[in-house]
Order: structure tokens, then C-alpha cells, then sequence
DNA sequence: TATGAATGAGTATTCATTCAT
DNA sequence: GATGAATGAATACTCATTCAT
């Protein structure tokens, strides 16, 4: 699709992403992001099938971003694997910093998006934890991991408590620093409660 | 008269659990609720003032109980902090396993209510996050857990990640052990990725 | 039907006139009545076969006695045309002042019944008209009234207002003297506005 | 874009006079309005925002209009009482000549919306009573009105008389000539029935 | 007779999507 | 491409009536 001065286009996902952050995507109306986006409301039709394309877009956007700087990560070999989490998580949080209101969207939607299947969220997702998976994987060959882990188990944990200190830190007001959430999640990775 | 045949109101409150966590609670019709509970629609309104209601009473049922076992474990002298975590997580485990579709919209549904302040349910989770917290701030205090955590941010990285592994199993076909997954949680939490 | 201990049959009628008159017909509701007259939704049932007839059976008994009474005025040889109408003004305000929720269920869903043909209230107001008529005939016949009325109109522009009046009045707090509607209302029949 | 074609909101309120005058406000479906006026159910909420909206609508352009009329005609001194109550008379009759289920309309309706106090009938209907009290008080003053009648209540008279004869035309069929209701009218209004 | 829990048909309103301009 | 008025399917909730006890 040629880009249209301006862009409505990504006006139209900016615009969706801030409307879904404030009210939910259940609750969000069309006629709403176009607003929020300055065009009229049938032009959103123009750029996106309809309204559950707009956020599989958001999070495939999300997804292949993310996916994209695991792989990298991963092939690093100047790295160890505790290195690589960290730079990972370092990934995750600068894209959320950058836009709060799409953390808030990520935590509470992609449940909806994987439970119906819809797009391939689910792919995507299920990628990004093979990814991550490797770089465990790797860290237990090295003997830096626990190798009693059961690795499939442990990247949901990771992803889920990640999710969660995200929305934790979005909702609050003022938005507290965001490096302090970030050294701790590396921190609990590492080493858990114990000392 | 006509005597209560049964017990419609719990009737009708399992029958709800089901259907949330086959369609998620915004698609699903208080007639297939109705419907799956075997009583007509204008019954579910004699127990229940809306829908929403429903939702709000599985909740409360819910964590009424988790914060009523987590009181009780708090207080006991007899174990230590490691021990207590054990046996939260335990509890935790045993109610889901006895009933998949609770854990199934429990993790779908948390959100939506705390987001929009529903009922009480946020006051709830707040309780049991700083019943939690206690129990933390024992260990550290006892030099057992890292005193350089943010208890904050675990005991919301910690109940973030045990959603997403119930999730993972409650959707895993067929159920495979829970076992597994509560031993690996009690693990990572004690001891994170290192060996 | 014999009459019950306690007279549940009037009880509900009661009752029925005193809901009816604060929410309207329509948006009254059988459990209500029920409750104000001290039985169970289902007793209702046992001596009017629907909320309908509860209604008609109000309006019955109000035109019956109303037509009564003017029959045996229209009889009265002592009393003259202008007397006559006094008698009957005074009837109609003796039962108002008697049950001022009559009054306002009177005014507000007396139109409804005629509308739609229900029960036999509108065969009950015809009568009722016809009856007023012949007083009205008498007094043209006896000059005493003005030949030239349309007395099918006048009765009903009569009726018309003193319903209006009445209403005025039993909307009223505190009723104001329900003799000096009365009053004014006989005076206006006889001799319009003019002087 | 897409005009709009015709006149909509007019095309609504016209057919939904007709349907109210039919089935009653209370039986009334949306649905049935809509297509009446050809148009579909959802069109109905671009110009209304609920079903009761739309009967205030009338009632709102009907309570305007005739008060515009009797603020001109109370103003007049060219006029002596008499005629300015046969001025007022004439034009609410014109409204009701040109538009039957209109008067079927206000003659069911008007005392429901003034009960529960929606939107301003009330203060309408005040604001109109007011103005024609004025007129009386001039006939009192000039000595050409008896002094002796409550003011208060001859415009509730007169106001519930014209309703009731307006809704024995409208409803007579096929309908009788509204001159000699309009003539009687007048007439009674300045003599009673008294020669 | 009396009860009141149970029933289920009926309806106002919303909002994603379309399409005439 | 762009617009926004128009569409109509979908659904929570009410309440008169029934009927098992």
C-alpha cells in the first residue's frame, strides 16, 4: 500500500493503541480511534479490513520487533546467556518506555488474542519463547542454569511475571522508574528470592 | 410453594465459570449461562443482579479463600519463609486443580476487573499482595531472602507468572501434571535460573 | 366467590389503587401490590385472573356507583336541572375527597381503558354520558338551559375538566379545599366565564 | 459521503405521531417507528438519543408553538378578552385539524409526561396556563368576567375540557366537522349552560 | 387457599461495517 | 481516496404469569 501523505495509516494505529490503553479493546469503538486518529470513520475501513485487524497489527508489529532482536541476541556469541536475558529484557522494556500506553495494551490483550487464535499472534508468541528457550537451553549446556529446570514451564513463567510488573509499573502514577522494574526482573531472574 | 429445587444460585455460578472460560466473558450470552446451568433465563437475574455480577462473585468466592489461607499461613510460627511459599502455592494449585475452567477465567478475566475497578476484587488482590509481601519481608528480615529485592515488584512478577504457567497448563491437552508445574515454580522462586 | 377473613379480594384492590396511583399502571408491577396488600405475588392470581382486571375492576365499581347515582338524580322530580348537575358534582367530589389516589388513578388511566376497549369501562362511560344528556335535555326543554349546546360535546368537555381539576387538586400539597373546586366548578357549569 | 437524504429527523417524528397515536406511547416499538418512517432501527438513534426523547420532541414543538401563539395574543389591544380566548381556541384547533394523531397524541400522552416530570412539558404547560391566566385576569378587570372564579382553576377546566372534546373528535370517524366543536367551545366557555 | 420461586417472551439500545456521494 | 450517514443484527434485562409444594 503506497503511503498516503501524512500517513493515516499509522495515525490510525497510533490513535488505537492510546484508545485501547484508556478503555479496553471490548470497549473501544471505531468511530472512536478515528477521531482520535483526525479521519473519518469510514477511512479506517480504507487501511484495515476491521477493528480486530487494527490490533493484530499493533502486536504483530510488537512481536516481529521482538522476535527480531531475540534472534540477533541470540546468535551472539560474545555473550553469555545471563548477558543475553538481560539484554533481552533491556529490548522489552526500552520499546514499553517509549510508549507506556502500548504496555498497557500488550498486558491486556494478548491473552484475548492467543485464547481465540486469532491472527498468528500465537505464532509469533510461541517463537519468541522457542527463542527464548535457546538461550535457557544454552545457559543449562553451560552450566550457568539449573538443569532440573523445565524450560518450557520457566519462559512462561518469565513472560507472564514480566507482563505483570510492566502493567504494575504502567498504572502507576506518576510512572515510577522504569530501570529500577528492570534491574529487579534481572536480579529475581538470576538468583529468585534466596540469597 | 414452590421449594429452591437444588441449588440454583451455585448452579448457575459453575455453569457461568464454564462458559466465561469457554468464550471469554464479554462473548458469552447470560441465556447460554442459563442454559448451561439447566434453569431459564430470568432465573440467573432471581441470584444475580447482572451479568457482571457473576463474574464479580466468582472472584470474590476466590480470593476470599486465598486470602483467608494465606492469613492463616502467615501466622504460623512453624515455618519458615520458604516453607510458607510452599504452602500458598500449594493451596493455589490444589483449587485449580480441582477445577481448570476457574483457572482458565481467573487468568482471562483478573485483569478486566482490576482495570475497571469491579466490585472489590482490586481491594482483594491488594490483601493478598500484602499478606504476600509479609511473607517476604520475613524471609529477608531472617536473612533467608535477597535483601536487595523491591518487594513491590516480586510479589507482582511472582502471582504475573503463576497466572501464565496456570494458563499454559490449564490450556495443555490433555492436563498434564500439575505436580510438575507447582514444583518448578516453587524451584524458580527460590532459587531464579543459577545453579 | 366467598368472601375470605380478612377480605384479601379488597385488600388488593386497595392496595392496587394506591400503587397504581404513584407509578402509573404501567410501570407497576403485580409483585408490588402484592406486597402493599400483604399477600403473595401468586394470591393476586387466586382473585383477578391478570393485572388488567385489577384495573377494570377499580373502574367498574367507580362508573357503577357513579351511574347509580345519577340515575336515581335523573329520576328526582323535586330538583331542578341546575340542582340536578349540583347533585352530581357532589357525588363524584364525596368519592374523591374519600380516596384522593382514586382521584389520580382516575385521571391517568381512564383514557388507556377507552382507548383500548377494555373490559366494558368505555360501554360504563357512555351510559354515564347518556345519563348527564338527559339532565341537560331537561334543562333545554325547560329553558332553563341554552338551546344551542352540543350536548354530546358539552358532556364530554365537562367530564374533561373536572377530571383536569381534579387532578390539580389531588396533585396539590397539601390538597387545598377540595369544596372550593367544587364550588367553582358548579358556578362555570352554569354560567361560563361571562359575568 | 453520504447526504442525507430527505429529511430524516422530520420523517421520524411525523411517522412516530402516527404510530404513538395508534398503539399508545407504552406499546409503542422503536422498531415499528423506524419503519414507519422508512428508515432503519439504528437511524432512529442518529437523531434521538432514546424513544422517550422522541415523544418529548413533540410535545416540546407543540407546547412552543401554541405559547408563541398566546404571547402574541395576549399582547393585542385590539382584542378585548373575549376574543382573544376564541384566537387561542382557533389555533389550537388549526394545529389539531391539520394533524388528528397529533391530538391523539397529546390527549394520551401529556398527563404521563407531566406526572413523571420529563423534559420541561411541565414548565411548558405552566408557561402556557400562566399566559392564559392573564387573559382572564384582563376579562376580571375590565368587568367583563366574573370576579368570583378562581382563575387557578378555570385554566385547568378549560385546558381539560378542550382535551377531552379534541379527543372525542379525533376519534370519532369518519371525523365530524371540528367547527362545531370549536364554535360550542367558545360559546360555553362565555356562558356555561345557562341561557 | 396460599405461597413465592421459576419461567421465558418481549424490546430498547449499541456499534461494527457499508456505501452513496 | 475520503467521508460520515445509514444500516440492522445482536443481547442484557424485566416482569406478568404459572405451578409445585
Amino acid at each position: 500500500m503506497r503511503k498516503r501523505e501524512g500517513n493515516k495509516e499509522k495515525d490510525i494505529l497510533d490513535a488505537a493503541v492510546k484508545v485501547f490503553a484508556d478503555s479496553g479493546y471490548h470497549r473501544s469503538k471505531v468511530t472512536s480511534i478515528a477521531e482520535a486518529a483526525g479521519v473519518a470513520t469510514g477511512s479506517v475501513y480504507l487501511y484495515y479490513p476491521n477493528k480486530e485487524s487494527i490490533l493484530l497489527k499493533i502486536f504483530d508489529r510488537l512481536w516481529t520487533d521482538f522476535t527480531h532482536t531475540l534472534q540477533e541476541t541470540v546468535k551472539r556469541s560474545d555473550y553469555d546467556p545471563v548477558q543475553k536475558l538481560d539484554l533481552v529484557i533491556d529490548h522489552l522494556f526500552n520499546i514499553f518506555v517509549a510508549n507506556p500506553a502500548l504496555a498497557v495494551v500488550f498486558v491486556n490483550e494478548q491473552q484475548y488474542l492467543i485464547n481465540n487464535k486469532k491472527g498468528n499472534i500465537g505464532k509469533h508468541y510461541e517463537n519468541f519463547l522457542d527463542l527464548a528457550e535457546e538461550i535457557i537451553h544454552e545457559g543449562v549446556k553451560k552450566k550457568i542454569f539449573n538443569p532440573d529446570v523445565d524450560v518450557k514451564l520457566y519462559r512462561h513463567f518469565i513472560t507472564g511475571g514480566i507482563r505483570s510488573v510492566l502493567f504494575y509499573w504502567a498504572q502507576s502514577t506518576p510512572s515510577s522508574s522504569l530501570d529500577r522494574v528492570r534491574l529487579n526482573v534481572k536480579l529475581f531472574l538470576r538468583n529468585g528470592l534466596l540469597l
